[in-house]
DNA sequence: GGGGTCAACAAGCTGC
DNA sequence: GCAGCTTGTTGACCCC
């Protein structure tokens, strides 16, 4: 029952970032190596570990039919995926380097930018890439082994792809932002369910509290259920217990070692009882 | 028509 | 300063 007991392992190294709101606050790039599951795996304590296989988003995206994907009007290119038309976005911001003066040399924002808007004469409004499947595989199969690449790279799964590097750089960024996405989602999960199991505990723990406190108030009948004799300290968190029940009694001094045999299984919770206890 | 997906982009940050 | 990254946003497209 309880959910931190089930092993799942994160597969993904992406960790968590609290996600910056648009409302003005500065974004502040957060890699986080360990995210707050990270953590808690670090300190060996949660036993719980979502599984997320490295192509966990695979079969997911790319819904779109195939007709939908060809099915692009008038190109410049013959290639449908590799667009490179014209368009200005109505409500695009002014770019840094777009007006004419934006000539710049290498870099792959320049090279990319113009692409995106050059040529396209007639004016029509350019539509929408779709990678093909086989692009799409590509690529997938390229993030699978690298979720970024260096220019070289880049350059040469571009003229594989017959893609702009630009487009590749494009699909490589949003592939980790969805890969990342997904794996947030996946902690947010796990973290829901931590916490749902969390309150049930302290919930039961409330209520064996009741209980004990009621067994307190009781006449001595009841207390004596235990006699002294049969009970014994932890050593590590000073807590007293029942010994375990046996033939022997119970007495067992020195070297008999601690053992807990309550009534009810007491449940200690690994994120905070030590696991020496 | 509305929601989801995705390519493309802008802005900001980081490391060199 | 630049390259490359993340994050948020935009708009086209698809499906219901």
């Amino acid at each position: 029952m309880d959910v931190c007991d089930t092993s799942l392992a994160l597969g993904l190294g992406v960790g968590v970032r609290s996600t910056a709101s648009s409302s003005g606050t500065t974004r502040r790039r957060q890699e986080v190596p360990c995210s707050p599951l990270r953590s808690l795996m670090a300190q060996k304590q949660p036993s719980l570990m979502l599984s997320l296989p490295h192509d966990v988003y695979n079969g997911e995206t790319n819904k779109v039919s195939e007709e939908g994907r060809q099915a692009r009007p008038s190109s410049p290119h013959s290639t449908v995926s590799s667009f490179s038309a014209a368009y200005t976005p109505p409500t695009m911001k002014k770019e840094k380097d777009d007006g004419g003066g934006g000539e710049e040399a290498d870099t792959a924002r320049a090279d990319s930018r113009g692409g995106s808007y050059d040529d396209n004469d007639d004016g029509s409004p350019r539509k929408k890439l779709r990678l093909t499947k086989e692009q799409s595989a590509l690529l997938e199969d390229r993030f699978k082994e690298h979720s970024t690449l260096n220019p070289k790279q880049k350059h040469a799964l571009a003229k594989q792809l017959n893609l702009r590097p630009r487009q590749v750089e494009v699909w490589f960024q949003n592939r980790r932002a969805r890969t990342k996405l997904k794996q947030t989602e996946v902690d947010c999960e796990f973290l829901k369910r931590c916490c749902e199991s969390l309150t049930d505990e302290n919930r039961r723990l409330h209520k064996e509290l009741q209980e004990l406190k009621v067994l307190k108030l009781a006449p001595p009948p009841v207390c004596m259920q235990f006699p002294a004799a049969t009970l014994t300290m932890c050593p590590s968190c000073k807590s007293i217990r029942a010994a375990a029940d046996g033939p022997k009694g119970g007495g067992g001094g020195g070297a008999e070692p601690f053992v807990v045999a309550p009534a009810k299984p007491h449940f200690f919770h690994r994120f905070i009882h030590s696991a020496s206890c």
